[in-house]
RNA sequence: GCGCCCGUAGCUCAGAGGAUAGAGCGCUGGCCUGCGGAGCCAGAGGUCGCAGGUUCAAAUCCUGCCGGGCGUACCA
């Protein structure tokens, strides 16, 4: 049984014995100091207050009844808290059960095969995918796995924002380096975009097309429109691979149009009396529901603003039967999201359908050049050259381990080392160390052929307890990235993993230790299985050799 | 102006009601003959932005202020 579980139940049974009601939820915690015990409780603090009983003496009564408990060396009370100290009986049980576990280790089912959808990237189709496209890549592709390992089915969809104003200025942007490629130099509008990528697209459509477009027309708008849309696919599609994201959906805002869904859902919002009109415009009523302003859902023209037709995208995706979904947003979508919700909720969507998952953005620092990135104006470090320089498993890593709503500091500097100051090879080395322990055991005849049945008696060092009691945290852990949209959770929690094993290795020899072997061998594919599950969640290598 | 996010060691950041606030980098000083030294150990370094409040207990919750980021479009 795991560590949390075994003392909660320990609890609420010398509870019953006391003739105590348990509360809803027996909190335990752990002690960042020893002497506190391995795990703690302060249960006592809850009961005190409707028994009228001082904490301590619930503490002393509790710790009592608990002495004998086969999985507690000691339980002890302490002011209010009761600190327990495990047997490392217990704790052996929690590796061994790991090892059984294998793979499945850290999985549940609680998703039991509901479908959720994590939609991130996202990004317009006007440009290559930048270092800030980057970080919502990594956290939407962990929050993807992570949901898996609790068992939900997962759909990474991409949003492909493919009409509207802004493919216009793209497809302007792009006539414009094609006219000059024919030495016609013509203005590149000052909203369009002004970065080389499409210079290098010009000159090939120059070679392909000749003149055929000479001037700004509805012909020109229309091949250019298309084109344009087809090569910034193709280059969004080439960044996606560098760092290993793949989609299973992309929908198109065309798709949604030709559905009819968005004049479907303009039209309910009106019969629910939601919308209004003014200047020419209809107006979504989202003041009377306390928000800021009221946005315009049709404009004067008579098309669709982006909210309108990203309202209608999430009744689409509630129809498709997504249980819930997650949109992966930067931090200046914050107003649009509280109008779809606002939207959603006037539909009759249920609350807990929608979640955003926001994130500040990225800087980077010790590169030149760089401070400041704008697609518009040309000013960005693409994504797949970044990748070329750190790798993929340090921009990945890098993206995630500081939490989505705190702004992030690229240290390039630091993304370059390949020593273990580098948290990523900190962690690899880790795994790699075990592998190759492991390589040496099997020379030496001394790998068990099964670690599930070894005696593991012979683990009695704190360090190698301590490495146990991080193992037990594993799947809390998981199961918190997922539920907290904290993939930083576990970055922290496998370098701190990493920060055990490398001392005791460095201490502790393994091989050729009688019958201490096998049992830190046990010890060691413990470490390498949820090294390996962790690395994986992250999208990040395990590797056996570096 | 208003709304949201962030102010914690020199730097980058964890911790989000519990016991004496942590990590990495950097700094100082020790360890090179064993499974991978791409290392290990020890140390210095903090009025948790400021001021009030709630609580047995606040970095954590509430209020106000200060500083930074983002938004406040008939752009997406």
């Amino acid at each position: 049984m795991r560590l949390e579980a075994l003392v909660r139940a320990s609890i609420q049974d010398a509870l019953a014995g006391l003739g105590l009601t348990p509360p809803a939820e027996i909190p335990v915690d752990r002690p960042s100091r020893p002497e506190h015990g391995d795990l703690a409780s302060r249960v006592a603090f809850l009961l005190s207050a409707e028994r009228r009983v001082p904490p301590p003496e619930i503490a002393q009564e509790l710790s009592r009844r608990l002495a004998s408990h086969p999985a507690f060396r000691e339980v002890r009370a302490e002011g209010g808290f009761v600190n327990f100290f495990l047997d490392p009986g217990a704790l052996h049980e929690v590796l061994r059960e790991a090892l059984r576990d294998g793979d499945r280790y850290g999985q549940s089912d609680e998703g039991r095969g509901r479908l959720l959808q994590v939609e991130f990237v996202s990004s317009n189709p006007t440009g290559p995918l930048t270092i800030g496209h980057l970080r919502q890549a990594a956290i939407g592709d962990v929050l993807a796995e992570a949901y898996a390992q609790l068992g939900w089915r997962c759909v990474r969809e991409y949003y492909l924002n493919d009409e509207g104003h802004q493919i216009d200025l793209l497809a302007q942007s792009l006539w414009a380096r094609y006219r000059e490629s024919l030495g016609d130099g013509q203005p590149i509008p000052e909203e369009g975009y002004h970065g080389d990528y499409l210079a290098a697209l010009g000159e090939e459509l120059a070679q392909a097309w000749g003149d055929r477009y000479p001037t700004w027309d509805e012909a020109a708008r229309a091949a250019l429109r298309r084109e344009a849309v087809v090569r910034m696919m193709a280059m969004i599609h080439e960044d996606l691979d560098a760092i290993g994201v793949r989609f299973d959906v992309w929908t198109r805002e065309g798709d949604l149009h030709r559905r009819g869904l968005v004049r479907e859902v303009f039209d309910r919002l009106c019969e629910l009396g939601a919308v209004y009109e003014k200047d020419g415009a209809h107006w979504l009523r989202s003041t009377d529901h306390g928000l800021s302003r009221d946005p315009v859902l049709i404009r004067s023209d008579g098309t669709p603003t982006y909210l309108m037709v990203d309202i209608a995208y999430h009744v689409d995706k509630f129809r498709r039967g997504f249980a819930q979904v997650i949109d992966v947003q930067g931090a200046d979508h914050v107003d649009e999201q509280r109008q779809v919700k606002l939207a959603l909720r006037i539909l009759g969507l249920p609350d807990d359908f929608l979640h955003y998952c926001l994130h500040q953005f990225v800087t980077l620092k010790g590169r030149e050049g760089v401070q400041r990135m704008s697609t518009r104006a040309g000013r960005f470090l693409q994504l797949k050259d970044l990748v070329a320089e750190v790798g993929r498993d340090v921009a990945r890593y890098f993206m995630v381990m500081r939490k989505p709503e705190s702004h992030l500091v690229f240290d390039y500097e630091l993304a370059r080392k390949t020593s273990m100051e580098n948290p990523v090879y900190y962690v690899q080395y880790a795994h790699t160390r075990i592998a190759s322990v492991f390589r040496e055991a099997e020379k030496g005849g001394e790998l068990p052929a099964d670690f599930v049945s070894v005696d593991l008696s012979p683990l009695v060092d704190p360090e190698e307890l301590a490495l146990i009691k991080e193992i037990d945290r594993f799947p809390d852990v998981v199961r918190a990235v997922a539920h907290d949209f904290a993939p930083h959770l576990l970055c922290a929690y496998l370098e701190a993993l990493a920060a055990l094993f490398h001392p005791y290795y460095a201490r502790v020899r393994i091989l050729g230790q009688g019958a201490a072997t096998p049992a830190r061998l046990a010890l060691l594919a413990g470490l390498k299985l949820v090294l390996g599950r962790g690395l994986a969640i992250l999208g990040v290598s395990a590797p056996e050799a570096m």
